[in-house]
DNA sequence: GAACAGGTGAAGT
DNA sequence: ACTTCACCTGTT
């Protein structure tokens, strides 16, 4: 894996697992789009930035300076997913799943946008939670200008906190904008700590984080792996359930991947919903 | 129109 | 401990 800085971007290559279609569609983050010319832009962290790839060539482009600070980590970049792969790949069914997905990164997240997408995403699809998330930011979040368009930051917690229902109302989030109001107070009363979860351990990051009213184990595992940075965690879906129904009818402990789990999620996730594990017809 | 969504929590067995 | 249901909204 070799960097090339340019003023205007950086250029990665000879990272074999990095595919940025897999990694913004695989149902991990909600404000990434496509455009046109196939290059992705989305907002994160407080900024803009447009990524393109083409094979294993993907461009950057942000200055060094803010590759290094904020995108290097965000897209997990210091780890090797080869040997992820190779450590997950426990029998024929995850073997598959890994080459299916090879190229999927969990994306170290904003822990309050993480937790507060997720809220949005219970018994929704991935369309309607990125309308919904939009809105939000377009409605209160600050304004970025990046290569001469105007986007929009996600809101702080604070921000949300001082919003009332009436003013989430346009959301159209239905029974899920009192969960996150309450989320964003229990986060400005300082009664939930996002930032020292990350260095719990997994039990009481779980304890705290479904102490919130709307947040069940589905919604706080997303939020740990997606942002907190608790590999363990393992979110199990609809979809995930009946993966481990077809695969493993006896059950599947996600303690045999260990501090990997969260990885062979996803690439199990991936595959299921591809429906690419099911038989031809 | 009814039924159903990448869930949760309360209330019922 | 397990099952059922309502919750808001959009889509089929």
């Amino acid at each position: 894996m070799v960097f090339e800085y340019y003023p205007d971007r950086v250029v990665m290559r000879g990272c074999e697992d990095f595919d940025a279609e897999k990694i913004f569609t695989c149902g991990q983050c909600f404000r990434w789009k496509q455009r046109e010319d196939g290059d992705w832009v989305g907002v994160a962290l407080g900024q803009a930035l447009r990524v393109g790839q083409c094979g294993d060539k993907v461009t950057f482009y942000t200055t060094r300076e803010e590759f290094e600070t904020l995108w290097y980590d965000y897209f997990d970049l210091g780890r090797d997913y080869a040997a992820v792969r190779r450590a997950v790949a426990i029998d024929d069914y995850m073997h598959a799943a890994c080459e299916y997905g090879k190229g999927i990164r969990i994306l170290n997240q904003d822990r309050w946008e993480a937790l507060c997408s997720f809220i949005f995403s219970q018994c929704n699809n991935i369309p309607r939670i990125s309308g919904i998330v939009e809105r939000l930011c377009t409605i209160a979040g600050e304004r970025i200008e990046y290569e001469g368009e105007e986007y929009f930051a996600f809101p702080s917690a604070l921000g949300v906190a001082q919003m009332s229902l009436e003013d989430l109302a346009p959301l159209r989030s239905g029974y899920r904008a009192p969960y996150v109001l309450q989320a964003a107070q229990a986060i400005v009363d300082g009664r939930l700590d996002l930032d020292a979860l990350g260095a719990a351990d997994p039990a009481a990051a779980m304890k705290a984080l479904t102490s919130l009213n709307g947040v069940g184990v589905k919604v706080a595992s997303c939020a740990m792996l997606f942002s907190l940075r608790i590999p363990e965690a393992f979110p199990i879906d609809t979809w995930m359930k009946q993966a481990i129904k077809a695969h493993y009818p006896e059950g599947l402990d996600p303690a045999v991947f260990s501090c990997n789990a969260g990885i062979a999620q996803q690439y199990m996730f991936y595959y299921i919903r591809s429906g690419a594990d099911k038989p031809q017809k």
